[in-house]
DNA sequence: AAGCGCAATGCACATATGTGCACGGCGTAG
DNA sequence: CTACGCCGTGCACATATGTGCATTGCGCTT
């Protein structure tokens, strides 16, 4: 066993989930197969499963006529993965529940040789603690924004965040270990001279897939950066007056999706809406009708290319 | 129900398989949220895989070293899909196991806006038999050969081939009512001037997919080409002294496959092998011992780029 | 060589899922 | 208006699957 230390049980595995996924054998016949017992033949699917072998996903045929994805494909040209929630239930489980999808979404998303950029935060740290493992080669994960601010470094936040995707694709995990926002753009404008920060903003300029949740003041659950001691008073007073409706990894926006002329980005640590905007796949995902004005904003804005939601907020979306 | 006849089936099955495969949540659950019966929920699921609403893929991790998919892929440059079949299987179910996993790997490969071309023969017939439904728009199927020959017009047996595969994919399907073999090349000539024939000859052109089994004259089961009249003593005589080891819808080829100065292609109504390698993919179908020389001259001449193959034919493959 | 600990295995039971059958609604033909 | 027949549904039962627990085998330590 120390050849193969596992490699035996994964080709197993494999065997197993071709057997059962494949030619619908029953888990009994593949025991008698695999010369083992049905029990073992569960477990062996369960960690396939777990595992990534088996990919499991689930399609809207693009026919399903005024469909709420394809209403909000055509109004905003984008891709919505609507989750089903019954209305009925609690923000804190909904928000769950769309994050246990988003993290099944995205599987198929990313692949070996790939960089994905991911955001912090509420939604974030969701959909991290439901990722399910796919082994992936020359990956890497790279954080979009600083997580440390005047009280906390933030890095046990921020970097189990980042650690939880790394270790479910198997990829390399690279920090952004900056402040969220600088209180002098200046110490920005220096710090974004120095070689360690660049290469990081150089794999920032080159991932694949950017994923991210937003951020709104105006939030029943306020999103991490409002309360996490991120911005003083004067901070949001200066939000407000440059009419801002909410952010994508600290970066703020206002409702026409415009973000030229808001001071605090500059202080920002976050990739602007218009590097962002080069990632050919954006993933945003939402859950909240309160979360709808800094939805529509960033729609405006365009930042992303997908868009995973709850069903209510989707249907608020193109309803209202 | 009238005016979404099965729409909302349609759209409970998604919703169901959304919360089952990505939520986790029981039958028993959905039903709940489905305001309906446990019984109704497991319908509708089975209603959901079956109609290829949800899509379960087996990936072999690329870093299992010296699989034998990885043997194959170094050897022969092509992507191996290798079936585990138990050595014991008898060479009938082992054919209808090939072609069920078959069935499924190609599911993934098909979509919208494609166009698939597919041979005939048993190994195409016990594919189609498996085929599981996967909706597509503005797609087709196109028969790459013809299927009559002097004692009947062969259609009863090819068209539903052709039809299954329709009606699986839901794809406009393209038959070719021509001979499998002219008796005189110089009428092949003159009806591929057709603008009937040319027509489709123009579709099997810009196909995006190629199906195709390996004829063999040696082989256990013997390639219903062989068997079903299509050729006669002279014909056979003539292909053993041309030194051919198999062919490909109706196209013959050498060990070393070179397919040239065979005087029965001529008179073949499939495309020509070097026509076929210009399609982007090409899957070929193969199981049993039996067709392994067939297997090397049709790897030799490169005309698949995906082999889908039993584990014990794969194994002599690489071993021998 | 005996003891220890870890991980894998199978058993037996608990759950979850699949399915034949009978019932009831609804549209249609008579 | 009634009879007929076709779904769609849920019930109850049959199967299939998941899992805690005790056991076993194996490698390593003492």
């Amino acid at each position: 066993m120390a050849e193969t230390p596992g490699g035996d049980k994964v080709r197993d595995a494999l065997r197993a989930a071709h057997l059962y996924y494949l030619q619908d054998l029953t888990m009994e016949a593949i025991a008698s197969e695999l010369h083992t017992s049905r029990s073992s033949v569960s477990r062996l699917l369960g960690f396939a499963r777990d595992t990534g072998l088996v990919e499991i996903q689930v399609k809207s045929p693009a026919d399903r006529v005024s469909s709420i994805q394809d209403r909000i494909k055509e109004r905003f040209g984008i891709t919505a993965h609507v989750v089903p929630v019954p209305d009925s239930t609690a923000e804190v489980d909904r928000l769950e529940r769309v994050a246990m999808s988003a993290a099944r979404i995205l599987g198929p998303f990313f692949d070996s040789n790939m960089t994905m950029g991911i955001a912090w935060g509420s939604t974030l740290s969701a959909v991290s603690r439901h990722l399910q493992e796919k082994v992936t080669h020359n990956s890497q994960i790279v954080q979009l924004n600083g997580a440390s601010n005047a009280r906390t470094t933030g890095i046990g936040y921020a970097s189990e965040i980042m650690s939880r995707f790394g270790t479910a694709f198997g990829a390399y995990v690279q920090q952004f270990p900056v402040p969220a926002f600088f209180d002098d753009p200046r110490t920005k404008e220096v710090l974004w001279r120095e070689r360690s920060i660049r290469r990081v903003l150089e794999i920032q300029k080159h991932m694949d897939i950017a994923l991210f949740g937003l951020g709104s003041a105006y939030a029943d659950v306020p999103s991490h950066v409002y309360v996490g001691g991120y911005l003083d008073d004067d901070d949001f007073q200066a939000l407000t007056h440059s009419d801002v409706v909410g952010d994508v990894a600290t970066v703020f926006y206002r409702a026409d999706g415009s973000s030229d002329d808001i001071p605090m980005n500059a202080r920002s640590s976050g990739p602007s809406l218009s590097l962002l905007s080069k990632v050919s796949r954006r993933v945003c995902v939402v859950s909240g009708r309160s979360k709808l004005p800094a939805l529509r904003g960033a729609l405006a804005a365009g930042v992303m290319t997908d868009l995973i939601i709850d069903e209510a907020t989707a249907h608020s979306l193109v309803e209202g």
